[in-house]
DNA sequence: TTTGGTACTGAAACCGTTCCCATTGGCGTA
DNA sequence: TACGCCAATGGGAACGGTTTCAGTACCAAA
């Protein structure tokens, strides 16, 4: 009955006084001094943890030299089935290496995310990983040159030297257009966000343009701002479609412009899907279920994520060498959506 | 330049050295006794933590009296889309009350359940939301008797008497099937996950029962474990359609469920849809775009999040009524999924 | 003048742990 | 025996804050 005693948590005292030893021999038990204490030492002092159920508090053990095994992430929407998958990746990892994640959620907003950063100070977070706008640069700056190690996901911040990992972008647009330009396509759209210097999207558009000119496709870019208003994007797409006499498909930069895509076509009219290809970044699970099924260039989300970690990790275990890059490739699933290109 | 002298960050000594005062005021600064200062300490105090540009360190302060923060949950799947909206309404709440969310994901794990459940502990949480099997009560059992604040989400532990957050599930079945009942569908299927104790499944399939039998309904209910056999599905499902008279209809008990009931249909052929009425519980971004459009009862699940947090809130301050159930109700979306019932 | 109260301030103890350093005892060697 | 060394152990300072408590200064009331 350990419990009837004190109300509060046992400490490394209590401990110490049960198995009748100093509170320096417990700490060891945990941690790397271990191999200092004698057999019979060890042995009591299992059995008195046990016996107390004795968990050594890491806050405390932080204050003094040990680290706090916590690493910050913070996302600009952790609602985006990308980001989601992305957390997993990265806890996954973190799991591993015995790290817990803090998530910070800063729902695009920059104040926001000043507060969020503040905030994962306070916690003396080992590391951070940082998928957001890029607004804030001034604050991160100071944290990265203050020696905490960072890692960026999908996108680069100009001004910000460290470790980045993200999708091949070039890879997978060229893997989306040859695809298309080999079942018969011969103008394509690309659909995104706008690019606002986010490098992702930058790097996406200019991939875009140069491989539909080296494949002779015809292509231009509708960039959109989607949220409340889906009037514009219907009437972009709408007119888009009408004035077609080559086959046509569309690409769609990210997962959250297929979704506007599909529902934009299907207000058009069940028959959209049949007027035009489409292909989009990013995989969802309902994209064999809608229309003919959409065919999908994946993001290795998961891997991008635990990825992230690991190049946090090698920087918190003091690797100093230059930023790296890691791009990863993304992977084609054709569906019928970018099938039987003869369409009138 | 207050970053080129050290390159640690400022500790409250510092401020009080520099603004020639004792490290208590500036602890004073912070927090309650604030009203204590005088107006020209206070500016002079004031004056040094801008010009150190200091935060107090959480976990320091922490050791000491002050709370942590922290809000700890324990999630069983978090690529879960009603996970991941529960956890956003939950992180805007915390938010809005200052504490910071730390999220686990146990992959329906129990032994990592376990795991992260200790963890937890170790960072002095202040309140506890858990959204998972249900299988290690006793760990659960000795945080709640330690005086931790839990709240449940979405389901029921028997033998953990703690507050809970989650749907009327009676509702949302009965809202569902007097929808069915209305649009001519006269035999209903109830498929569900393994019920396995599940508080909120056995609602589900209970109203169920007892509404069907209400409205005069025939019914009956599918339990089938989902996953990597998509087989017995398809072969149950198929089955179900075959033999059918009535004009009949599906009620999935979950968005994970309604996402392989519409694989299935759409595996049995993109005429299955017209063959049944589907209408799922959760409602999902791309409901409006497969087949006819899915007909849904949503959770409000950003709302169960938010009040999660709530209940804990209250705890926190020192609540300490006996422990009290939040049930919110579902709300109806018909789509072409359930329209027009004459069918053969 | 003494007393008492109020408004403000700081010294020191404390939180639970890690780390630095001193101490102890046993053993091999000169 | 005396010495040095090593393995094992413990005492106490330190970490960065909060809190308790003991002042100090000032002013009104007795």
């Amino acid at each position: 009955m350990p419990s009837s005693r004190s109300p509060s948590r046992p400490t490394i005292i209590d401990v110490a006084r049960d198995a009748g030893v100093s509170k320096t021999s417990v700490s060891r038990y945990f941690g790397t001094e271990r191999t200092l204490l004698s057999e019979s030492m060890r042995s009591r002092i299992e059995a008195s943890i046990a016996r107390l159920e004795f968990r050594p508090d890491r806050i405390a053990s932080s204050l003094r030299g040990r680290k706090t095994g916590l690493i910050g992430m913070l996302v600009a929407d952790l609602r985006n089935p990308y980001t989601v998958a992305m957390v997993h990746g990265a806890e996954l990892a973190c799991r591993e290496r015995g790290y817990a994640l803090v998530v910070f959620n800063t729902d695009n907003d920059d104040a926001l995310e000043r507060r969020h950063l503040d905030i994962l100070k306070g916690y003396s977070i080992e590391g951070l990983i940082i998928n957001t706008r890029g607004q804030n640069l001034a604050p991160l700056q100071q944290s990265l040159a203050s020696g905490l190690p960072m890692v960026l996901v999908d996108r680069h911040m100009p001004g910000l030297e460290c470790d980045m990992v993200g999708l091949d972008n070039a890879q997978a647009v060229a893997l989306a257009l040859s695809h298309l330009s080999e079942q018969g396509f011969q103008h394509v759209m690309l659909v995104t966000e706008p690019v606002a210097g986010i490098s992702s999207r930058e790097e996406r558009v200019a991939a875009f343009d140069v491989e539909a000119g080296r494949l002779c496709l015809g292509h231009q870019v509708l960039e959109i701002e989607l949220g409340d208003n889906a009037e514009r994007l219907d009437c972009a797409v709408g007119a888009w479609l009408e004035r077609g006499e080559h086959p046509r498909a569309l690409l769609s930069a990210n997962g959250v412009v297929t979704l506007a895509l599909c529902q934009a076509l299907s207000r058009l009219g069940a028959q959209s899907f049949e007027r035009a290809g489409l292909i989009g970044i990013d995989e969802l699970e309902w994209c064999s279920l809608v229309g003919p099924g959409i065919s999908t260039i994946a993001q290795p989300v998961e891997a991008i994520g635990a990825q992230a970690v690991e190049r946090l990790w090698t920087r918190i275990e003091g690797a100093t060498d230059a930023p790296c890059q890691v791009v990863l490739e993304g992977e084609l699933t054709p569906r019928g959506s970018t099938m039987a290109a003869v369409r009138p």
